[in-house]
Order: structure tokens, then C-alpha cells, then sequence
RNA sequence: GGGCGAUUAGCUCAGUUGGUUCAGAGCACCUCGUUUACACCGAGGGGGUCGGGGGUUCGAAUCCCUCAUCGCCCACCA
């Protein structure tokens, strides 16, 4: 078969997908091995491939496979959300470009183009995850809209609300008047802005006297019920019990007294707007005061606006301040900076507004899941998350779990009147009747019904994830359930750590009385080079087909994992991946080199390849040691590095140069065939990162039969590791380094053979004088018991060696070479001695350290002695 | 405003309970090299008073205090 030169690896990818996908190797059932389970945090539907999406599901796909390979029953769950809020945005926008509104047509036919849509585009970032090389077990691809799922929520919903835990509320909200919904507290994102406080001054009934109160929000005075200031403010003791004007609206609103002001702030006196200010909302309520609300749902005065009725609350912001100026109401104006709430998926500011909302109560829900998070039962990933993780589930607050949206799953709850509590909760109208019957007597059809017009929270969907791909709401004793329940891990960013993280883990223990994860990695974000985040309207993001493209899925892979420890944020650039691409090609070729071998039966085994493969032997033991360590703590760039270092310097730069046969001749068999043994070794702890290469390569290394994959191939065993060899293989290395810089500095070729000789050496690395031999080109090696005069000397350790050159050699070099060496050995000889001559030290140190102290010293005063000989010699 | 975390080579990061093997890795950089896998390469090399200051200790990148800078989370100061 002709190899080729160059690693193609598109075509590679492709071939191997594709076979992965036929023998199905990715799907798994319940069967007697233990599972290892991983849901996918399930992409929007709509959404496209980013590369968020790239680390994320690149470190779920490395977990995966490895556990794969260690023998678990692996299962990957991937899926997608319906992501209501910004689905439902994109397809109003559609539809706006096709020039209508979402209010022009029914329910019905809005949920059409929805689902339209989502057929149209869903599924994309999943064929899109396919090309990176997900191992997913795409048969159970699920969408938190299909039917099963829907009635998991559905049952979910009444189950809490039979259990008195869900209720309506006539509450402050966050309104996002660009979507016409609310959104959560979780979901406002709060962005420093420069603004403006305006001093504005109110008329007191009857008077010719003013008060000046302080507002970031003039236009909002259209709405004021109050002017509030603090009993304990001297400066106000002749404003109680008076009454003030609003200006422009000339109503009449009484002045109030309450410790919330601060005396400090602004002017002292606050206006009191209950309609648009969560804290005003609360003076309100206890002062039973008046709630205007001005605005519209798209943020447009209402008729309480007056004249400015229908026009932008920024438009009225800019005109009513004229008019105040113009009534002489406006005193000063100041740049102020504060801090707004913006929509996380509008990026529109967010109006506080007052309306009837459904919650769901949290305190008592999420105690479990707070105390399982602090007592390490569910692993956060890395640990400082805890903090974060207590601190909010500490303080968390009742979950509004309605949104004024279509797209979604529809609150089943039916009314049968206009009272607040005329409705009942049930799966399905027909049973809603009879609800409404036990519940009132009245026996009504199901047309004098009308449900919720309100959705729910896509992540009312969300936190059941981890259960409901499994059925496990529905039907909580399936097989399925019970043996993949709870899974493994969770790869998730630290942004969705309260939205979906946290309640995952509170409903895995409502519903299941489990966790559903046991660790959860938090991922950084991926930046660019400047920092910023990467973002569509940046147009900084590559586009991960494109890179894949380039640089082949593995090369984007571990490009992606080279520098993203848990939790730290990526810096991204493209450089990254070309260091992967590097490494596919560094290892294609190694693979060449092996191919092309011409093997021989006739010869026997060299020494050096025996040593050579002896040592690599207990050096994989001591990188399968290291990377179990690493995989176990999560730490998978550190795995990656430990793999990378190991094929690269490891196999290539040593073992392959080692055992690799003179210029056209044949390599023995035995030798070869343990080299392919490495290979393949090689290739299986590379596979988790870099599967298609590996892939391919193991293929190729020896015939297989149909259905052998590495995939399915099991991880290396462990064996008995031999530190001393380990440690001696490096010793010798050293010396190999030393010969080369000799070689370097004098100029000598590689090709021209040198004699070793090695002074007072214990003769520890005597096997692997052969390796010496071979790869510093050594013709001899003599064991000496004196310096060898006229000779280049270099150490290793305490160790001294020397190489006679033909030609003399500059003496002068040579001194000035050992005589900073000298000086760098005093140095540290006194350094030593200093501390072994303090008392305290001697007295209080462990014993073990003396020692170790001692054996410097010992060390060091050698090296001084033998330096000095050298130096005697030469300057003799 | 409150809390949390960081600050180690040009960049991204390791550095476990203070003490052999502690100042490291990868990339970048410099020098040399087109010989028989690979220039997407090989060989060799340079580079950090561990953010500043103080303290504890025989001994501190590591523990304590303080200052500075940066990041994250939470929070209703109009």
C-alpha cells in the first residue's frame, strides 16, 4: 500500500467517521460493564458551531473515548434545547423580514414556522460535531421539545406545583421589551454605563417652595406616587405631611418617610416610582401607595405618558428633559455612572415592571443540592466554583419560571374564571375539567377552559436533562435509567453554572434522590488574542469548519486543549492549531519511517534496540502512571502535554533513533515487531485527542480484520514500572547531550567518530553504553581512573568525561571553561557549608535533609577537586 | 458596596503537605544544520531577584500581614 508522504487529513477524517458510525461503536446498551455516562449541555437547535462549542465538546470526547478504551460501557447523549427565547427571536426576525409581525398571525401558525425553522436549521450543529470527531451515541439524540420530553416537564410542573412549591405572583419582573418577555435575575446582565443624574425640583402643594430630587430616569416622574425622604434627616423635618406636584403630569403625590433613603445620596429625597423600580416597588407596597405603570411592552409610553404616549422611553428621556427645562424644573444635571440590566439575549435594557408571574420556590428545593456540592459528593471542576456555587444557592431567590413567549412548553394550567386563583394545573384539558368540577362543582366544557397563554423557562427543560434523556421522569424504573443514572460527567462554562448546572443537580434530587453528575468541569471562555471575548458582532471567532479544514479535527483539537486548564480561559490563535497540525505530521512521520522499514529474519537483535526497547518499556509505565494522575484530577491539557512530550521526545527523538537500522539495511524482526507493539501503544493513549490519526494509523501499523478498530481496542496495561532505569536512561541522555555540544562548539561532524573516555564512573548506565555508542557516535568507550589530559571534559551529574580530540585543543577555552565552572561549584560549596554550619539548622532540620545537605557538600568539594586536576593538567 | 480568585521566562501555564531531584514545561526566540521519517524538521543555546514591601522560620514561589494591578461572581443606592 503506498503511503503518503504528506498526512491528508480531511479524507482521513471522513473515512474513519464513517466507519466508526457503520459498526456502530459509538452506541451503547445497558449490559454488565459499568457505564460511563455523559450528557451533552445540549446546543440551541438554531445554532451554529462556535468555539466554545469546539473546547467543550472536544474535552467531552477525549473523557469518552478514553473510558472507552479503559472498558467502561461509554454513552454519550447528545441533543439540542429549543432555547425559547432566542429561537423565538430569530424567528420573529424571519418573519419580520418577510414582512410581518408575530402578532399578524395565530399561535398555531407562529409554532409552524417555528418548528419549521428548527427543522430547517436544527440538526446542523450536530452534523457540525460530527467533523470534530464526537463519539456520540447519536440514536439517542434528543431535543428538549420532542414529545417524551415535553411530558416530562409537563409532569415535572404539576408534581411541584401539587407539592405547593410553584406559585402565582403579581411581582417585579425583569422585562426585556424587546422579546415582550421576562427573563430571569440570572439572565440580566449588568453593563457599567456613563449616564447622566438629573437634579429635578417638585413644587409643594400650596407653597412657593420647591424640593429637588435626584433621578438617573426622568422620564419615570410620569409614574411617581411618592417623594420619600429619611425621618432621621434634619434638613426635610419641615417637608412632612406636606404634598408635592409632579411637574408635567401636575399630579399631586404625598411626601413619605422611610429608612430605605439614604441621607447621603443625591439630594436626600428620592422619588418613589413602584411601577418601574424593584425598591420602590417595596416602599410602595408598605406606604400602600398608587402603581402607575407608563410603559408599553415594547418600552413606549402608555396613556399615562401623556403626550409622549407611544413614543421610545429614551426618545421621552432626551424630550421631557427640554420640557422640564423649559418649566424650570430641571436644576443641574451630572455624569453619573451606573450600572444597567441588559437582556443576556437581546442585550436590550431591562424594565423592571410589575406583573403576574409563575415562580417556582427554591430554598428548600436546592438545600440538597447545596450540601452535595460542599461535601464533594457532585466535584466541581476546579474547586474555586464552590465559592461561587454556595454563595448563590445561599442567597437563592424564587425561580420566575413563566416567559410571555409561544415557543416553548405551555404552562398546563387552565382558567375557568378571571380570579387569580381560578385555574387548576393538569396534563390535559379533558382532565381539566374534571379538576375544575372537584375543585368548584361547576360543570363546565372544555371550551369555557382556557389555558396559560405563557411558556415556561427553557431551563425548566434544561434541569431535567440528565434524567429525561433517559425517560427517567416518566418512567423512573426503565433500564436505561437505572443503569446510566447518575452519569459522570458534565463539561460545561462557568456562565450557566446557576441557570443549568445547579438546577441539574436540585432536580437530580427531587426526582431521582440522587445526583445526576458526579463532576462537573467548568471550561474557560475562548478568547482572542486581544482577550475579548469571541463574538459574532467582534467578528473575531474563526470558523471551526474552516480551521478543521485546515488543520484536520485532530490539529483543531489539540490546538484547542494545548492551554485551557479547568476553568481558565482560552486565549485562542491560530498558531495553536498549526502546532497541532505539526504534531499530526510529526507523527505521520514517524509512522512513514517504521513503514518503510525492509524487515530481516537473518539478523539478529542488537544490543541498543534491546536497551532501547527496555527502557521504553518502564518509561510508558511511568507515562500511563502520570497520565492516570493527570485524567483523574481533569487536568486534560496536562495529559495532552504529558502525551505529546512522550511521542515526540520519547518515541521519535529517542526510542525510533535507537532502534533505527543503519542506512538501507534491514531491521531484525524482533525489533520490529516490538517497535510496532510501541506504535500502537503510542497511538492508543494519542486516540482520546486525536482520534482519526490514530485511527488511521493503527490500521495501517498491521493487518486487521474487519470490525477491529482502536476505538474499541483497550487502554495499555499497566505494568511493573522500573524507576532505575528510568532514571539511568536520563543520566544517559546527559552524556549524549554533552558529546553533541562538544560536537557543536569544536565543530566536529557528526559523522566523524569519537572516542569516550568516562573517569571514576560507577559503571550505573553500563548497558546503555551501547545507546551512547550509537547515538553520539562513539567508536570506544574507556573507563579511566585519570584525567585525561588534552582532552574536551564535560559532567554529568558528579560524573566527568572526556572526549581526546586529534587536533589540539584550545587550552585557553578549555581554562576559561573549568574556571567558571570552579567559581560556580565555590559558590555553591559555600552556600552549603554555610547553612550546614548553622546550629539551628543542624538541630532542627529532619534528619533526612542533613543528609542530603551532607551529600552536596561531599559532591560538591569532588567536582572542586577534580576541576582543579584538570586545571593543573592544562596549565601545565 | 460585598465576596472569591489570580499575579512565576516574550506568551500560555505547572509547581501537591515550606527543605534533596526547585525555579520547570510547551510555544516563541537565538545559533548551527538540506546525511539516509519529518525544515510542519534536527541538534544545541539564551531567558525569570516567582507583582512590591514587611513578617514568621535555621530555611519561603510555597505560611501570615500589607500595598498595587487584573479578573470573576453577587448586590436595588435613586
Amino acid at each position: 500500500m503506498k503511503i503518503p508522504s504528506k498526512y491528508n487529513p480531511v479524507n482521513v477524517e471522513t473515512k474513519w467517521y464513517n466507519y466508526w458510525m457503520e459498526n456502530e461503536y459509538f452506541h451503547s446498551t445497558p449490559d454488565d460493564r459499568e457505564p460511563y455516562t455523559i450528557v451533552i449541555p445540549p446546543p440551541n437547535v438554531t445554532g451554529v458551531l462556535h468555539m466554545g462549542h469546539m473546547l467543550n465538546n472536544t474535552i467531552q470526547d477525549v473523557l469518552i473515548r478514553r473510558a472507552r478504551m479503559k472498558g467502561f460501557n461509554a454513552c454519550w447523549v447528545p441533543g439540542t434545547d429549543h432555547a425559547s427565547i432566542a429561537t423565538e427571536a430569530k424567528v420573529v426576525a424571519k418573519l419580520k423580514e418577510e414582512g410581518f409581525d408575530k402578532l399578524d398571525i395565530s399561535r398555531d401558525e407562529f409554532l409552524e414556522h417555528a418548528w419549521d425553522w428548527t427543522h430547517k436549521h436544527g440538526g446542523i450543529i450536530l452534523e457540525q460535531l460530527k467533523k470534530l470527531g464526537a463519539s456520540c451515541d447519536w440514536k439517542r439524540t434528543k431535543f428538549t421539545m420532542d414529545d417524551d420530553m415535553s411530558e416530562s416537564v409537563t409532569k415535572v410542573f404539576i408534581d411541584l406545583y401539587n407539592k405547593g412549591l410553584i406559585y402565582r405572583g403579581y411581582r417585579m419582573v425583569n422585562w426585556d421589551p424587546e422579546a415582550k418577555t421576562t427573563v430571569s435575575d440570572e439572565e440580566v446582565i449588568h453593563i457599567e454605563k456613563q449616564g447622566k443624574l438629573y437634579y429635578l425640583r417638585y413644587q409643594i402643594e400650596g407653597e412657593e417652595n420647591f424640593v429637588t430630587i435626584a433621578t438617573t430616569r426622568p422620564e419615570t416622574i410620569l409614574g411617581d406616587t411618592a417623594v420619600c425622604i429619611n425621618p432621621n434627616d434634619d434638613r426635610f423635618k419641615h417637608l412632612r405631611g406636606k404634598k408635592v406636584i409632579v411637574p408635567i403630569a401636575n399630579r399631586i403625590i404625598s411626601i413619605i418617610e422611610d429608612e430605605y433613603v439614604d441621607m447621603e445620596f443625591g439630594t436626600g429625597c428620592l422619588k418613589i416610582t413602584p411601577a418601574h423600580d424593584p425598591n420602590d416597588k417595596e416602599i410602595g407596597d408598605k406606604h400602600e401607595l398608587e402603581v402607575i405603570d407608563i410603559f408599553n411592552d415594547d418600552a413606549t409610553l402608555n396613556s399615562n405618558g401623556l403626550h409622549y404616549q407611544g413614543k421610545d422611553r429614551f426618545v421621552v428621556r432626551k424630550e421631557i428633559i427640554k420640557e422640564l427645562e423649559s418649566l424650570d424644573s430641571l436644576i443641574k444635571v451630572e455624569d453619573y455612572q451606573n450600572k444597567i440590566g441588559t437582556s443576556e439575549r437581546t442585550g436590550a435594557i431591562i424594565e423592571p415592571k410589575v406583573s403576574i408571574q409563575w415562580f417556582l420556590k427554591m430554598k428548600d428545593l436546592s438545600e440538597p443540592a447545596l450540601k452535595s456540592v460542599m461535601e464533594d459528593e457532585v466535584k466541581l471542576v476546579p474547586e474555586k466554583f464552590k465559592n461561587t456555587y454556595r454563595h448563590w444557592m445561599e442567597n437563592v431567590r424564587d425561580w420566575n419560571i413563566s416567559r410571555q413567549l409561544w415557543w416553548g412548553h405551555r404552562i398546563p394550567a387552565f382558567y375557568y374564571g378571571d380570579g387569580p386563583n381560578d385555574f387548576v394545573v393538569s396534563t390535559t384539558l379533558e382532565e381539566a375539567v374534571i379538576l375544575v368540577k372537584d375543585k368548584t362543582g361547576k360543570d363546565l366544557k372544555a371550551s369555557d377552559l382556557k389555558q396559560e397563554e405563557d411558556v415556561l423557562d427553557t431551563w425548566f427543560s434544561s434541569w431535567l436533562w440528565p434524567i429525561s434523556v433517559f425517560d427517567g421522569i416518566r418512567n423512573p424504573e426503565n433500564n436505561d435509567i437505572k443503569y446510566y443514572y447518575p452519569t459522570r460527567d458534565l463539561v460545561t462554562a462557568p456562565e450557566i453554572l446557576f441557570f443549568w448546572v445547579a438546577r441539574m443537580i436540585i432536580a437530580g434530587y427531587e426526582y431521582m434522590g440522587e445526583k445526576p453528575f458526579s463532576k462537573v468541569y467548568l471550561t474557560g471562555i475562548v478568547r482572542d488574542k486581544l482577550g475579548r471575548k469571541m463574538s459574532k458582532s467582534l467578528g473575531n471567532s474563526p470558523d471551526p469548519i474552516g480551521l478543521m479544514n485546515k488543520y484536520g479535527a485532530d490539529g483543531v483539537r489539540v490546538g484547542m486543549l494545548l492551554t485551557s486548564p479547568a476553568g481558565n480561559d482560552l486565549p485562542f490563535e491560530e498558531e495553536l492549531c498549526e502546532q497541532g497540525r505539526n504534531f499530526s505530521n510529526k507523527i505521520w512521520n514517524a509512522f512513514r519511517l517504521v513503514n518503510g522499514w525492509e524487515v530481516s529474519k537473518e539478523i539478529e537483535q542488537p544490543k541498543s534496540a534491546k536497551q532501547a526497547i527496555k527502557w521504553f518499556d518502564a518509561k510508558l509505565v511511568k507515562v500511563l502512571e502520570d497520565l492516570e494522575k493527570s485524567y483523574e484530577d481533569y487536568r486534560i491539557s496536562e495529559a495532552l502535554m504529558i502525551t505529546y512530550k512522550f511521542i515526540w521526545d520519547d518515541f521519535s527523538s529517542w526510542y525510533l533513533e535507537m532502534v533505527k537500522p543503519a542506512y538501507q539495511s534491514p531491521i531484525d524482526a524482533k525489533t520490529y515487531e516490538q517497535t510496532l507493539d510501541n506504535f500502537e501503544k503510542i497511538v492508543k493513549i494519542l486516540h482520546p485527542f486525536m482520534p482519526f490519526i490514530s485511527e488511521e494509523i493503527w490500521q495501517l501499523l498491521r493487518k486487521r480484520t474487519t470490525k477491529e478498530a482502536l476505538i474499541i481496542s483497550s487502554w495499555p496495561k499497566l505494568e511493573n514500572e522500573n524507576k532505575n532505569l528510568v532514571k539511568q536512561f536520563e543520566f544517559t541522555t546527559g552524556i549524549i547531550g554533552g558529546i553533541r555540544k562538544i560536537r557543536k562548539d569544536k565543530n566536529i561532524p557528526n559523522k566523524d567518530q569519537l572516542e569516550l573516555y568516562i573517569l571514576n564512573n560507577e559503571r550505573l548506565n553500563n548497558d546503555f553504553d551501547v545507546i551512547i555508542q550509537k547515538l553520539g557516535n562513539i567508536s570506544t568507550i574507556k573507563y579511566v581512573d585519570e584525567k585525561v589530559n588534552g582532552a574536551n571534559s564535560f559532567r554529568v551529574k558528579s560524573n566527568e568525561y572526556f572526549i581526546p580530540m586529534s587536533e589540539n585543543i584550545n587550552i585557553e577555552e578549555e581554562i576559561e571553561k573549568l574556571e567558571s565552572e570552579l567559581k560556580y561549584a565555590e559558590g555553591f560549596l559555600r552556600s552549603v557549608q554555610k547553612k550546614l554550619e548553622n546550629e539551628r539548622f543542624v538541630n532542627n532540620a529532619p534528619e533526612q535533609v542533613i543528609i542530603n545537605e551532607r551529600k552536596k557538600e561531599a559532591d560538591a568539594l569532588a567536582k572542586i577537586t577534580t576541576i582543579n586536576e584538570s586545571l593543573k593538567g592544562l596549565k601545565k
